[in-house]
DNA sequence: CTTGACATTGCCATGATGGTAAGGTTCAGA
DNA sequence: TCTGAACCTTACCATCATGGCAATGTCAAG
């Protein structure tokens, strides 16, 4: 499966927020969060105080979500959607930013690869039977 | 570097929580941590109440840090502790425990490695110019 | 005796998400 | 028309591992 999935057409008419949850894959509990710390901007409201989603609103939380899946945290997404809007951006500050994203995945990935290539060094080397003797309690002892 | 660095001699005398953060590697802040969830005992106490750690409370100590340097959390790392400590042990239960962290670290260098993919793929396609044009930004904006 | 380096507890923050509780709204079906 | 299900609201707590700060107490050296 691709990692951006291609989802349903986005409802034309304002929605509800549990409709906003699943036209975004953003769920409803996370929806009011990002409107919290600003992520996104605080929607139209019905009389009885409910959230209305417009087309543009999900637009913009599907835009978060896709960035969110691809790892990007909160606060790149806030300057991704600020190039987003921007229609005088460059190119360029969109691809340093990701590539400084891709570092960090790179490090990360890099430190979980050691540690997983100590670990499968001394599950090797472990009988892995009834006896006490390990070599994996013996190196973390050590 | 060795994941698992070799560390200076263990003190023998017990020493205040300072000297215990040195020799462990493990900060004050997270022993007393440890010691608030139960991970590691209650050390001795001095007359004005300052903590005293012994060799023993060194050794469990290092133990701990060399198990969170290997990425293993803290509930596993109570089960290794458990088994540390458990002489009629069975390797088995260390290797199972162990090839657990080990699928869980794949997994998450796999999400990780595939989230890189893309980004690198859509980075590729991008000019990074002055120009506003941008597949990554496209991309989210789908 | 003062000063500085240490220790104590307690609270708040991170990042992203989930849960739960206690209440209000809306709508469809009996 | 009533009622119940399914939705919505806010507000708080939890996770996981760690860091920081504040207010206060202790110890050792000058």
């Amino acid at each position: 499966m691709p990692p951006l999935p291609a989802m349903p057409p986005l409802p034309l008419e304002p929605v509800n927020i549990g409709a906003a949850a699943k036209a975004s894959g953003v769920s409803a509990k996370m929806i009011r969060h990002y409107e919290s710390i600003g992520l996104v901007p605080s929607p139209g409201r019905t009389e009885a105080g409910y959230r209305t989603y417009a087309a543009d609103d999900l637009h913009r939380l599907r835009f978060v979500k896709r960035a969110r899946t691809l790892g990007f945290s909160i606060k790149q997404i806030e300057a991704l959607l600020a190039l987003w809007s921007d229609r005088r951006r460059s190119s360029a500050k969109v691809k340093a930013l990701t590539e400084k994203h891709i570092a960090d995945l790179e490090a990360r990935i890099a430190e979980m690869l050691a540690m997983k290539q100590t670990l499968q060094h001394l599950a090797h080397q472990c009988h892995g039977d009834a006896r006490p003797d390990c070599p994996i309690i013996a190196e973390l002892a050590r």
